[in-house]
RNA sequence: GCGGGUGUAGUUCAAUGGUAGAACGUCAGCCUUCCAAGCUGAACAUGCCGGUUCGAUCCCGGUCACCCGCUCCA
């Protein structure tokens, strides 16, 4: 069981360290986004190879046992804004809001009813649309002077000018006055195409990767000879308007999804594949390097199931025990049956058929969707707050136990003085190991000090060379976490290394 | 979006209505030693804008960012 690292020691590392700025630094930083440094842009690389390599190169073996076919895709951030009206990206989510001062609660505009007095005078109360009768007249009793229900005509609130608001009561308080006015929510953040902006022109930044994914659909099946059951995959950036950006890049505006949708016969076995894609997508981030006890499947309930799973075999979250909301967990990828709803909403707004003929029956039918949707971005962190460990025996205090196939660098490289003809033979050996994997050479200061360094930035192997190189051409490798080394000849530290590298 | 807190060097922290310090890191030189990251030296900071004041890093206002609690998170 290892301690719960505070999230400021690990943002602080990430910014003394090179992982993780914010963005634009030197100006105060934007809310909600990130820069990667250079540490975290390797790390975040080496995490994106690898998902592309487990579920591209080589996904799993199909329900048959066959080997299954996922190709991958590289789609425009901006795409045809109706792609977004069929997702139910642009009407679903854009509903303007109003706050209550009073009462903190936030309300969707077109959700309230007013009801107002005829006579003009006196207060007007605002009611949730769906408010019971019996709660209506007990507010009416209370707060409205005498009159009855008779006496108030009942509009809907976007009818109401702002000018009136300072007279509106509302549903959870006594008082007038205390609601804002109301403002597009907007999940998706957008931009005008050419230089005049207006409405014509606005388009979205997409809030999803899985979108151009499904438009695709049609474009892959001719050209790519797949056939069902097979996989569409994409890593990329998504942009979503989070009200609350919040917890260093685990919330953040700007964010990177590695996403899957995979197409099946909806007779086929839907269940089978589900439980099959969830189990491997656990698997890897297994063997990525977090650990089991801070992983956990959560089952989303009936109630927050998203608008296109409310069928089907359902929808779970692979969650990681991240360091703010320890003991808990919170999400990492989301496995989910998103059914036909997608391309059955595509082919409605583009009118074009996107569906798949079963060539043995000739039968036409649109292909059901499983989807794995993970969280690039969360990765890094979660594999930053997996990785952090204390050790007090250690001169810099910690080290990050980063498996070593993530790691940003492999291996260090280290003359134990900078005479002798030690660094020569160092940099050679950099030479050599440079070409098949990130090395670092460091010939300054001394060896405490630079291992130091190593174990803050995670690197599993330190190459030593020291006087007994020259005589037998050997040196130790110091091994991160436990720091015990062992001597190895020169010709074979390369395979050494290599040998370590992968997921055993 | 609301409420509360915080903002001093790359990081972690001091101090002050009148010349802003330390540790670690970074860089240079020295040393040559397998990890209490040695020795000497150097560079680097009061988030931003405005107000009060002879003078503001300190007091006040605004703004931005971060943290906590709500809200939000298809």
């Amino acid at each position: 069981m290892s301690a719960i690292i505070p999230m400021k020691d690990i943002v602080s590392l990430c910014k003394r360290r090179g992982f993780i700025f914010p963005a634009s630094d030197i100006y105060g930083g934007v809310n909600g986004f990130w820069d990667y440094g250079p540490l975290g842009t390797e790390l975040k690389n080496n995490i994106r190879d690898l998902w592309w390599k487990s579920m591209v190169i080589t996904p799993p073996l199909g329900l048959d046992g066959a080997p299954l076919q996922i190709v991958g895709v590289d789609t425009a951030i901006i795409q045809n804004p109706t792609l977004w009206k069929a997702s139910g990206h642009v009407d679903g989510f854009s509903d303007p809001m109003l706050d209550c001062r009073e009462t903190k609660l936030r309300y969707r505009e077109d959700k309230l009813i007013v009801l107002k007095s005829k006579d003009g005078q006196g207060h007007a109360l605002v009611f949730h649309e769906d408010a019971e009768q019996d709660t209506i007249d007990a507010r009416l009793k209370k707060l409205a002077r005498g009159k009855s229900s008779a006496d108030f005509e009942t509009v809907s609130l976007p009818e109401i000018d702002l000018s009136e608001y300072s007279n509106l009561i509302g549903p959870d308080t006594k008082k007038a006055g205390t609601l804002t006015e109301p403002k597009e929510f907007n999940l998706m953040l957008h931009t005008y195409l050419g230089a005049a902006a207006g409405e014509d022109n606005k388009a979205y930044l997409r809030p999803e990767t899985c979108g151009s994914i499904f438009t695709n659909f049609k474009n892959i099946v001719d050209t790519s000879r797949v056939r069902i059951p097979f996989g569409i995959a994409q890593i990329g950036k998504s942009f979503r308007n989070e009200v609350t950006p919040r917890n260093f890049i685990f919330r953040s505006r700007e964010f990177e999804q590695m996403e899957m949708q995979f197409f099946c016969d909806p007779k086929d076995d839907i269940k089978g594949w589900f439980d099959l894609w969830k189990n491997y997508r656990k698997e890897w981030w297994l063997s990525i390097g977090l650990s089991d006890e801070n992983l956990n499947f959560h089952e989303h309930t009936q109630d927050d199931l998203a608008h296109y799973a409310k069928e089907g075999v359902g929808a779970y979250d692979i969650e990681y025990k991240y360091p703010f909301i320890a003991p808990g967990f919170d999400e990492l990828e989301g496995i989910h049956d998103r059914s036909q709803f997608d391309l059955s909403q595509h082919e409605k707004f583009s009118s074009k058929k996107m569906q798949y003929q079963n060539l043995q029956t000739n039968e036409w039918y649109t292909p059901y969707v499983l989807e794995t949707s993970a969280g690039l971005t969360r990765g890094v962190l979660a594999v930053l707050c997996e990785a952090y460990t204390i050790d007090e025996n250690r001169p810099s205090g910690m080290y990050m136990n980063c498996h070593p196939s993530i790691a940003p660098k492999k291996a260090a490289i280290l003359p134990l003085v900078a005479k002798d003809g030690q660094p020569e033979i160092a940099q050679k050996l950099y030479m050599e190991m440079r070409e098949h994997m990130p090395v670092d050479l460091d010939i300054k200061q001394n060896i405490g000090k630079r291992y130091a360094r190593q174990d803050e930035i995670g690197t599993p192997f330190c190459i030593t060379i020291d006087p007994q190189t020259r005589e037998d051409q050997t040196v130790t490798i110091r091994e991160r976490n436990t720091m015990a080394q062992k001597r190895v000849h020169l010709d074979q530290v390369l395979g050494y290394v290599q040998g370590n590298l992968k997921y055993s």
